[in-house]
DNA sequence: TGAAAGAGTTAGAATGACTCTAAACCTCAA
DNA sequence: TTGAGGTTTAGAGTCATTCTAACTCTTTCA
């Protein structure tokens, strides 16, 4: 959980924020260290708890202008479930989200090209879609095993 | 938007209530017509306002309520989309949901079989879904030419 | 050097969808 | 009649999120 950002990770989120007229600031790298280091798909709070270890003045408020300029910038995607509070992926490949009604807990699910354009395809012709999201609920088997 | 509910709809819903232990009242009548009325995914405050007109006393308590009672004993589905206020929707069949940016309007989107078994696919073993839900995010062709 | 500008951060207040509470209301069956 | 239990209701409470306005930091350039 310590640990500096990686060379490539620090160049990507100030690529991302540059592109859109951003800077780099220690709470923004702060912010998107903990996204990267635990991809649980952390609420608000649970952002917030993580980073203040590293940076105990940090406010609530500057996690969420933190996480909305990642939003923004397409650096990661929100993640909702129901009403439940907002959360955050900064995995950017396509897939889907998988909430188990037991634990709580997201688990990415890969979503293969041909299963996307199948699902694009149900859609009639003047509807032009820019993003989907899928998420499906239930339960897993409980072999999991690792801490994470 | 007057006439009553049909013999019909008012036997599904009697039904679908007795089923788990409740009654029909004025109240879950006049919420449930509207909701078959008007199919567009009206959210609380829309359904309150539209029952009202046959129903001056009615509550927002009250239609909380009656669409809770509703989606327990699964004649309705609420529908969401990132953190607007929940949506109701009277359509059992399988479906997604398309929201158009620019109108706010949800459309349902017929979801085939083998669309809906090529989603399923993607879970890895371990992992069992009781629901599935999809919505897409775009723009609409202004063809649209009929109210509702 | 030393304002001034502008981006970013902060604490706390405000918002608003939703949930809870407790009293009133109904219906039905002893 | 009475009362048990489901239903409705107004209003209070909750809580994630957004807003506000003051503060801080960095950069620019007189
Ligand atoms: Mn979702
Ligand atoms: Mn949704
Ligand atoms: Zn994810
Ligand atoms: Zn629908």
């Amino acid at each position: 959980m310590n640990q500096n950002l990686s060379e490539a990770d620090l160049s990507h989120l100030q690529e991302a924020l540059s592109r859109s007229g951003q800077k780099v600031t220690p709470q923004r790298e702060t912010v998107f260290k903990v996204l990267l280091s635990k991809r649980d798909h952390p609420s608000v709070d649970e952002v917030y708890n993580r980073a203040r270890e590293a940076m105990p003045g940090l406010s609530l408020a500057t996690v969420y202008n933190c996480l909305e300029t990642f939003v923004g910038c397409g650096l990661v995607r929100q993640v909702n479930h129901e009403r439940e509070s907002t959360r955050y992926c900064p995995n950017l490949a396509p897939h889907a989200h998988f909430r188990d009604k037991a634990t709580g807990r997201v688990h990415d699910i890969d979503l293969p090209p041909e299963v996307l354009s199948s699902l694009r395809s149900i859609l009639p012709p003047g509807f032009d879609s820019e993003t989907i999201e899928i998420s499906f609920h239930g339960r897993t088997q409980a072999k999991d095993g690792h801490a994470n």
